[in-house]
DNA sequence: ATTAGTGTACTAGCATGTTGTTACAGCCGG
DNA sequence: CCGGCTGTAACAACATGCTAGTACACTAAT
């Protein structure tokens, strides 16, 4: 599970956390029953205080996809699968709507939009490779 | 001018501000000479701080779009509509490479990214009507 | 000159995010 | 049992950013 996280952003880090961790999820690379990584260490590991990384746990455990252990750890859900991958499609979706919708406000022609949103798209699978 | 301020949103008012205040220009809806509303004037219009709106000006003057003509008001530059033009750009451009770049980082499958922004650019250009 | 309209500077309040400290409650392996 | 690991809670400190309140400087019109 590496996380990347970015001190700079105007995204709060928990947040970062938050999403980065459901992605993870979503993507397979943790499955249900496995400890994540404990507070102090993923703190450790991203530079960061413990009291930040449980913060951001807390909102994944409210959420049903962590679930905490006392003494042992946060584990992974056995709904949690479903959940990020819902969860995950929903914050991606968010994301593209918002920012289609601030260029249809931009008064840009929409056929602009569209060579701007291809251009992005080759742009992003290119480095994909 | 009209301007659509939501005060719930994360993003700051000001910022609000100044980008519609772009588009506006871009789009030809004030013209180099004009004199924009008064910072007492627009923020009562949008129930706001006048202080608000005179952060959101000194942004534009910093950016050569507006210069302050004191006792009088905020003049339209005769470079602005150039410089908001390609800024107007840059900001659309930004808003869906990020978008896209967290698409990709939530390892959704490219097609299925695909499909999402085929889906919410029909969205918005229905909506357009 | 007076008045009313500009923008602007200074200050304070408030919310938020992050860190730090300390302490406590539970689990596990020696 | 005990030491070391978990998460959790409460609290303070600090920095930052946004907004509100107030007062001041300038211009134009009467």
């Amino acid at each position: 599970m590496l996380l990347d996280i970015r001190s700079d952003s105007s995204i709060p880090i928990y947040e970062q956390i938050v999403s980065q961790m459901i992605f993870s999820i979503a993507s397979g690379a943790d499955v249900p029953g496995e400890l994540v990584l404990s507070v102090r260490d993923l703190a450790f590991q991203l530079r960061v205080h413990p009291n930040t990384v449980a913060r951001a746990y807390q909102e994944l455990e409210r959420d049903g996809i962590l679930v905490a252990r006392r003494g042992k750890g946060m584990e992974v859900t056995t709904e949690a699968p479903v959940i990020c991958k819902s969860k995950r499609q929903d914050i991606v979706r968010n994301r593209i709507r918002e920012a289609l919708r601030e260029a249809v406000n931009s008064a840009l022609q929409p056929d602009e939009v569209e060579k701007l949103v291809k251009e992005e798209l080759h742009r992003v699978n290119g480095h994909r490779k």
